[in-house]
DNA sequence: TGAAAATGTTAGGCGCGCCTAAACATTGTG
DNA sequence: CACAATGTTTAGGCGCGCCTAACATTTTCA
């Protein structure tokens, strides 16, 4: 990897843990993205002192760390990077959506602003990820989100479809796949009651109009 | 970069500047390869005793290393890797292809069979890159070269890329070395004039159009 | 042929990211 | 308010790939 993969990853952890909301990011414990990124917490501190120093982010002993403006904004370029290739991994080379992360892990790190752009391009300039999850604009901004909720908040015996998946490690993802589960993926409320209580809390979905029944998996 | 880069870097050196012909490597000293990495001599024999352990390459002290088959193999999968990203780069991205190199040369080392085999696919099975270079099969050979023609036979002042020698008898092989002709190099109208009569019978080269003139990947 | 020049290897040290063990701060409880 | 439980940082060490300096071998040519 090169030199700076690991500040990369620790960027990332960052803001996966605490960075989500609009406002400030959140002050993350160095224990929770040691756990996150499995290395041992004083690696993390080390690490997280490299990133103070670059003006990534900011660090309180014994309180945890967050990412500065600068740092978050470098974050969204490596989300909008892993989930562009994702994205390339299963639209275009036909990889199932459960078999990217890895790769995409490894790809995000390729350092060409140039290649990123003419990839987003390629692609149509995409919104979403195959998981579902939105990819940053160049500028670090969302697209607008539409309707989706969670499953959990879904008003009950509601049909719904599947946008898509929060967390999405890939042994959720297998499990889905497993069931026949995928993005667009139709649950009606029998289905829903049979699924992992877990689940309710980690798939997006949009409630579907009681007209809109059939569609495709 | 992930731990095994720097000895991908150092096979490919070996492939590169002693491993063309289909026999047996030449023997390539670690300054010529210091040189073609970008690195010290002395990392370079300490990389080279790594590479021997593996079982990739051997290691004459104060003469030189070169590829065992093994090493070779493998060393072709790299060449195969980054020919097939720097197609994609070129034939899909719309990137020129004098500047791919160096994003190639990040994503060849993305570990992963499964993605280079669908790349290839997706590709649609590509025999060469945009350079012109063969690509390596997944077996690690080559696909029969079309255009490859006799130097005699090249129509006067066209430069060329060599692709293979007829007969190769060390002879020839070794003054060939001496004068740094290897395959890939590129001849122009110039430098063929001052060649050995007798080679022109023996140089298998490849056709240039007239902006192909650096050496390439 | 044999000394000087050129080339290659060994020795020893450095930065980076990681580890374990030990010292330290913070929080919650008697 | 002291102290135990928990969590965090500091101290010190290791492997890897790189460096420079010193040593060994091969090559050149007088």
């Amino acid at each position: 990897m090169s030199r700076s993969t690991q500040r990369e990853d620790h960027l990332k952890a960052l803001y996966a843990l605490g960075g989500s909301r609009d406002g400030e990011s959140d002050w993350v414990s160095t224990s929770q993205m040691a756990a996150h990124l499995g290395v041992k917490p004083p690696s993390v501190t080390a690490m997280v002192q490299v990133l103070t120093e670059l003006g990534w982010a900011e660090h309180r002993p014994y309180h945890g760390a967050r990412l500065t403006h600068a740092g978050k904004t470098l974050a969204l370029s490596l989300v909008r990077k892993h989930r562009l290739w994702e994205t390339f991994l299963v639209d275009r080379l036909g990889f199932d959506w459960d078999e990217v992360h890895d790769i995409a892990e490894q790809l995000e790190h390729v350092d060409s602003v140039a290649l990123v752009e003419r990839l987003d391009a390629f692609l149509g300039h995409p919104r979403v990820d195959p998981h579902g999850d939105p990819i940053p604009k160049h500028d670090g901004t969302f697209h607008p989100q539409h309707d989706a909720v969670l499953l959990a908040q879904l008003e009950p015996a509601r049909s719904c479809a599947v946008t898509g998946v929060r967390g999405g490690d890939d042994d959720t993802l297998l499990a889905l796949k497993k069931r026949g589960i995928g993005l667009g993926s139709v649950l009606t409320g029998e289905v829903i009651s049979t699924l992992p209580a877990a689940w309710l809390e980690q798939l997006w979905v949009r409630p579907l109009a009681p007209t809109e029944s059939q569609e495709h998996g």
